[in-house]
RNA sequence: UGACCGAUGGUGUAACGGUAGCACUGCAGAUUUUGGUUCUGCCUGUCCAGGUUCGAAUCCUGGUCGGUCAACCA
């Protein structure tokens, strides 16, 4: 992980303890279960955009066979034609592979098992442990009964095998309307764990289907597809989240009624994170009613959303890392997301000094109309950070923050009469602030120290702090958009009542602004990543053209400034 | 008012009967031509009550709190 910078000890596996999915793996590795085989899987459903909680689940399932040595298979749970989309496939299989994951031939999807499937569901009947059932949905419901209080069986329940037969078989050949009959497993109507209640294994769907077209209409539900498809994968070990903890019963009843592969199931906590929704549908609804510009847009906590900011695959997968896994419910900070981004980013982007709420500065005693060139360092953090050359001139623009009339105790910056270093080139001090009728400051007039630029002797005297600029005749304009978070609140879905998570909305989530910069984005290219110095790290957006380039802004660089302008009271 | 799962600093996550550690956050300081980075230090924790044991975060019992489950979604 560490390219540059100080050089991290890798913890040997000894050192660092196992979480308690890849303790049930050693166990087994060690017991000699599928003779030491680890495989496993990630099986999103195309009907939407990978998340960030996707990428935790992705970043333990592929990290999991990459580490004891198995495979992994990208597999599409694609059982459900309507919802379900190519441009979800798409997106998907781009997401992975940026994430750093490649599948090679292990490319799956339920669909490709629906014949197998089929066949099962006909063996199952053929065992007495399956029937066709004409109730509608709604009267199946009515008898499932409720957690606390038993379901009464269906009165198709006890129809024979031969009739059962040629009920599926007329079933898939498509002579019965949609929701007219099911097939579903003859289980246990007064079992506690309502999943064993004969649940439904084939519905009607006359719909065509991205992959298997109309040749079926016909489709399994999840539980009578998800776990034989991963046995037929033989995967080893099937990781997902909490909420199919009471479906397991259910998986294991299959895996031992069909007598097939039997891949076991683990679940872990599902992600989430503060100040963000994780909700597919939420998701959606953000992007079919215009919150957001789409699936992509850099404030939504999708992987194409994240990468569009800016985020880099090793960001994500540090992340991941760090927050770990266990089964207990978890919001992790917003704030350690930030973190990884930052911690990768700092080795890796281009510094360039960018001024983006610019204020005039003349410096008084500099000769008009010469530009010098100053040294500015490309990234102090590589090993060999390189230089650029950044043209130096009379007028310069600075950050308005950067000045302040009447400064506090603590503010290190230009205020009359005070001295302050302009990065790579001289200090200066400041003399006078120019106003205009309104009392408003138009520029600042200053004057250099000859003999402090960088590199000569008086450069090393000591002021209180450096602050960046640009040559205001070299000035380039550029958009820049300055994201914050998508919700105000921890979390957007505590709202009042009456109100849905769309009221904890951040209403300035983004605000487009333009930035100044003289040099060190000629030829930058779309996702490239720059540290605008103090400011905070931007990448050019996909949108960005050579003449109009576009910033996203990632995160802003931590500031202790903020921080304690924020608490005056100290 | 059923079944299942869970409970360790502010947030996550370790410790597998023997000193409660790590990361993020926060605070304080050092270094710094980014109030960034880096470095140092500090704050803060085993849900409750019993029991077993020389010894319990860990095992047992009971409670409390939180989550999940009543789609022909996944």
């Amino acid at each position: 992980m560490t390219q540059y910078g100080s050089p991290e000890r890798e913890k040997t596996e000894e050192e660092r303890s196992l979480n308690f999915i890849e303790q049930i793996i050693t166990e087994d590795i060690k017991s000699g279960k599928n003779d030491g085989r680890v495989h496993t899987r990630f099986p999103p459903e195309p009907n939407g955009y990978l998340h960030i909680g996707h990428a935790k689940s992705i970043c333990l399932n592929f990290g999991l066979a990459v580490k004891y040595n198995g495979l992994y298979n990208l597999r599409f749970d694609d059982t459900n034609p309507l919802t379900e989309e190519v441009e979800y496939v798409d997106s998907i299989m781009e997401d992975v592979r940026w994430l750093g994951f490649d599948w090679g031939d292990r490319l799956y999807y339920a669909s490709d098992y629906f014949e197998q499937l089929y066949e099962w569901a006909e063996k199952l009947i053929i065992k007495g442990k399956a029937y066709v059932c004409e109730l509608t949905a709604e009267e199946i419901n009515a008898r499932r009964g409720t957690p606390t209080r038993p379901g009464t069986e269906s009165p198709y329940r006890n129809r024979g095998t031969e009739e059962n037969l040629d009920l599926l078989r007329r079933m898939r050949k498509g002579e019965f309307r949609e929701g007219e009959k099911v097939l579903r497993a003859k289980i246990d109507m007064s079992s506690p764990n309502m999943h064993m209640r004969d649940p439904v294994l084939y519905r009607i769907i006359h719909a065509s289907h991205h992959r298997t077209g109309d040749r079926w209409c016909i489709y399994p539900t999840y539980d009578w597809a998800h776990g034989q498809s991963d046995s037929i994968e033989r995967i080893t070990h099937s990781i997902c989240t909490l909420e199919f903890e009471v479906h397991r019963p259910l998986y294991d009843w299959f895996i031992r009624e069909l007598e097939i592969f039997p891949s076991r199931q683990i679940e872990f906590a599902r992600l989430n994170l503060s100040y963000t929704i994780m909700s597919k549908r939420k998701l959606l609804q953000l992007v079919k009613e215009g919150y957001v510009s789409g699936w992509n847009d850099p404030r939504m906590p999708t992987i194409s959303g994240l990468r569009r900011r800016g985020y880099t695959p090793e960001s994500i997968r540090y992340f991941s890392d760090r927050i770990g896994v266990a089964k207990r419910e978890n919001v992790i900070d917003l704030a350690l997301l930030e973190h990884s981004v930052r911690e990768d980013l700092n080795k890796k982007a281009t510094r360039v000094m960018a001024v983006l709420n610019p204020l005039k500065l003349v410096i008084t005693n500099y000769p008009e109309g010469e530009t010098e060139e100053v040294d500015a360092v490309i990234n102090p953090e590589m090993p060999d950070p390189g230089k650029r050359k950044v043209p130096f001139t009379r007028e310069i623009l600075i950050e308005k923050d950067d000045f302040m009339e009447d400064p506090p105790k603590k503010f290190f910056r230009l205020a009359p009469g005070r001295e302050v270093r302009l990065k790579y080139a001289y200090i200066i001090k400041c003399e006078k602030a120019v106003k205009n009728d309104h009392g408003e400051i138009t520029e600042l007039h200053c004057t250099y120290d000859p003999l402090t630029r960088s590199g000569m002797p008086d450069a090393n005297r000591k002021v209180k702090s450096t602050i960046h600029w640009v040559s205001e005749p070299h000035a380039r304009e550029v958009e820049v958009r300055l994201f914050d978070r998508l919700f105000l609140k921890e979390d957007p879905d505590d709202v009042e009542k009456g109100q849905d998570f769309k009221s904890s909305l951040n209403p300035e989530s983004l605000k487009v602004t333009k930035g100044y910069i003289s040099s060190g984005i000629d030829g930058a290219g779309a996702l490239d990543k720059f540290q605008f110095e103090r400011l905070g790290y931007f990448c050019v957006d996909p949108e960005s053209k050579p003449d109009k380039m576009v910033f996203n802004r990632t995160v802003t660089l931590r500031d202790a400034w903020a921080k304690m302008a924020k608490n005056p009271q100290k």
